[in-house]
DNA sequence: GTCGGGCTACTCGGATATTGGCTGTCCGAGTCTGACTGG
DNA sequence: CCAGTCAGACTCGGACAGCCAATATCCGAGTAGCCCGAC
């Protein structure tokens, strides 16, 4: 039970994007070195989110990401299920149907009161996560700014040439 | 994401343990048998169950695995963290503090937002699984027995000479 | 008949291979930019 | 001066290795029951 290292990827560049001005870009190799993430494997989290449709790729030499829908409208849970193999955390395997004591399967119509639990709990997660839009991250980002690192971050987005399509 | 199987092997195996009469034992190779488990690994499981002080171990002869404590004293949750490694589902590797624009380390007293928010989703799952004690899936599997189950394990126990200490 | 000792069989526990999936890397296809050339 | 064309470089996307942890297995240490013999 472990999350992958690339959602946490995926939910700090999201929140990068949201935070450029409507209509411009960076390019993932950017995106990366500004995260201090090795490029290669950053790119394939970022094919997972345009694959969900979260993030559209723009092609060509000025080319880079974007978000495809406003920040308000993008739940941190619809990154996490982008960028994770498993959806469920917990997958019943109905071991109550083996073994020499178990019943002929169509007994087993419900579901076992174990998965029932689990599904429950798993269900509690994706409601915290389901409730949060990125731009509620976002404002509660700006709201407390660590020291410096808004200019460093401006300063470097120009410098780099990093932000396409001003 | 995704809880390892012997999560599941080790709730069924603690309600059927909370199943049998006080005092009584069955040992690992007949609970895995019982639950048509391959029993070397599902050994190793229970190691971790009695490492918690969840399941206590008789060793010798008639030795066997019994519940140490009633079973409305254990919580589902606190089986699921003895059988999982990773206490935490998400581990903020603090990347805020990596690549060009970071600040100083001593600006980052704080938790990240998204860590904030993550833990909070943890503890939304955790509550819900800590919430329910093992009796209670005891009682909801009592409710509604599947036919004949409890026949053929009547049965079996006694056949089979796997319940211990009666 | 009873008590003690030794043996046996059975249990748990840890040390040891194996596999699947996450992590990491690379190169090719496609496309937009920009310059150059001709009118 | 302007439009069309072409080369170039940069982008994403998917195909290809490496490594760690979960899975699977085995054998040894230890202990409780049971049998046997002596008293």
């Amino acid at each position: 039970m472990q999350l992958s290292e690339t959602v946490e990827w995926g939910i700090h560049a999201c929140l990068a994007l949201a935070m450029i001005p409507e209509g411009t870009r960076i390019p993932a190799k950017a995106l990366a070195e500004y995260h201090g993430i090795k490029p290669s494997y950053f790119a394939k989290a970022m094919q997972k989110l345009v694959a969900a449709g979260i993030v559209k790729s723009i092609e060509g030499r000025a080319g880079g990401l974007r978000l495809t829908k406003c920040a308000s409208d993008i739940s941190v849970l619809e990154i996490v299920l982008a960028l994770e193999e498993s959806k469920t955390f917990f997958q019943c395997r109905e071991i109550r149907q083996q073994g020499p004591c178990a019943a002929k399967s169509k007994y087993y119509s419900k579901p076992c009161n174990i998965a029932h639990l689990m599904h429950k709990a798993d269900a509690a997660w994706r409601h915290v996560l389901a409730q949060t839009s990125l731009n509620e991250l976002c404002t509660s980002a700006r709201a407390e700014p660590i020291p410096g690192v808004n200019e460093a971050t401006q300063k470097w987005l120009t410098e780099s040439g990093a932000l396409r399509g001003l």
